[in-house]
RNA sequence: GGAGAGUUGGCUGAGCGGUCAAAAGCAGCAGACUGUAAAUCUGCCGGGCCACGCCCUACGGAGGUUCGAAUCCUCCACUCUCCA
């Protein structure tokens, strides 16, 4: 994987991200298809929309339809049928986001199963191992997501562990023969020192980009802006810079000025399959009453397939 | 012609003397969604008001019993099932 910037406005950067599935354009939305598949889109219609890379998720291939079965088939890419990048999530997230069913220990985590209630364990080298089996092309180290409103010494505590998890993730992905490029992730919640501590030390490791996690978990916005303003000017500079789990079109832009190459999010579809769209002039709640006999375009300025075809 | 069951708010459907403006689901109307346990979740959902309480109108229709009826009785209308 190569990374060059390639023009600079303010903190802004342009850039060029060369994997072996195509260059990717940065700054990048990347869409989030956790179990191999943007929802409600097939691979041709993701296709047809642009984007040069997309998301997967480790913890949810993991259990469904699982790795040797993937790896059997070819790995993720030819499971979906799409030829461009992947990145996977390393399963991190659903630490956060799977709490009640997963045990943390200084080895790994224990999930319960939320499809059978089965037992699975999940590690650094374990998570490196699944996704380079799965041929993805950029993999993220494994991770605490730690909830928003926690105690300073408890985010300490968990960035340490995040801390001891990249080298642990570094080591296994160098460990192999041949892997996906790896990107070590930042934590250390909305505290600036612990932050800056978590660049020093994520920023110092081998990875091949950096990434910015645990915002985006319910804290204010004012509090998330603060936290990507202060760390993202003291990443590497010459390393892609991930924003994780952002956002909304105006973090985006936001996330942008502050000098972040890549997002990804779940809002888009998701919002989309709940009938708020995203327009050139702002979110429009499609279900509401006062559009049951619109017979405008969704957004005139748009060229998608929707607003190209239908009211 | 005979026997039986039924008619509840837009729909389905509980309730079977007071705590019922009436369960629940659906539909409807809004809102929320940020590395996806989400086509999910939350709120409102007869009308009115000087509203955390009061007043109207409501359980097919008309009467009646009762302090009190969606609930009991009588008649009427309609629907369904079975037997001829």
């Amino acid at each position: 994987m190569k990374f060059a910037v390639l023009a600079r406005d303010g903190a802004a950067r342009r850039g060029e991200l060369a994997t072996s599935h195509g260059t990717i354009q940065t700054p990048v939305f990347m869409p989030v298809g956790t179990l191999a598949s943007v929802k409600s889109l097939t691979t041709d219609q993701l296709r047809a929309l642009g984007p040069e890379i997309m998301l997967c998720n480790t913890y949810h291939l993991m259990l469904r339809p699982g790795v040797d079965l993937l790896e059997q088939l070819g790995g993720v890419h030819r499971f979906m049928g799409w030829e461009r990048a992947i990145l996977t999530d390393s399963g991190g997230f659903q630490l956060f986001s799977l709490a009640s069913i997963r045990k943390i220990k200084e080895e790994g985590v224990e999930f319960r199963s939320h499809l059978d209630g089965s037992p699975y364990f999940l590690s650094p080298e374990k998570s490196i191992e699944i996704q380079s089996r799965m041929g993805v092309d950029i993999a993220m180290a494994f991770d605490e997501c730690p909830a928003y409103g926690i105690a300073h010494g408890e985010v300490a505590k968990s960035m340490e562990l995040t801390h001891r998890w990249a080298r642990r993730s570094l080591d296994a992905r160098n460990a192999r023969e041949s892997g996906p490029a790896l990107f070590g992730i930042v934590q250390g919640g909305i505290h600036l020192d612990l932050r800056r501590q978590s660049v020093e030390v994520i920023g110092g490791m081998d990875f091949d980009g950096v990434a910015i996690g645990g915002v985006s978990v319910g804290e204010p916005k004012p509090e998330m802006f603060e936290v990507v303003n202060f760390t993202a000017p003291l990443l590497p500079e010459e390393k892609p810079r991930y924003l994780m789990g952002v956002g909304t079109p105006e973090d985006l832009v936001n996330g942008v000025a502050a000098g972040i190459d890549m997002f990804d999010c779940v809002m888009p579809t998701r919002n989309a399959r709940n009938g708020t769209l995203f327009t050139s002039f702002g979110k429009v709640s499609i279900k509401n009453a006062r559009f049951a006999a619109d017979q405008r375009p969704l957004d005139p300025q748009c060229s998608c397939p929707t607003c190209g075809s239908v009211s």
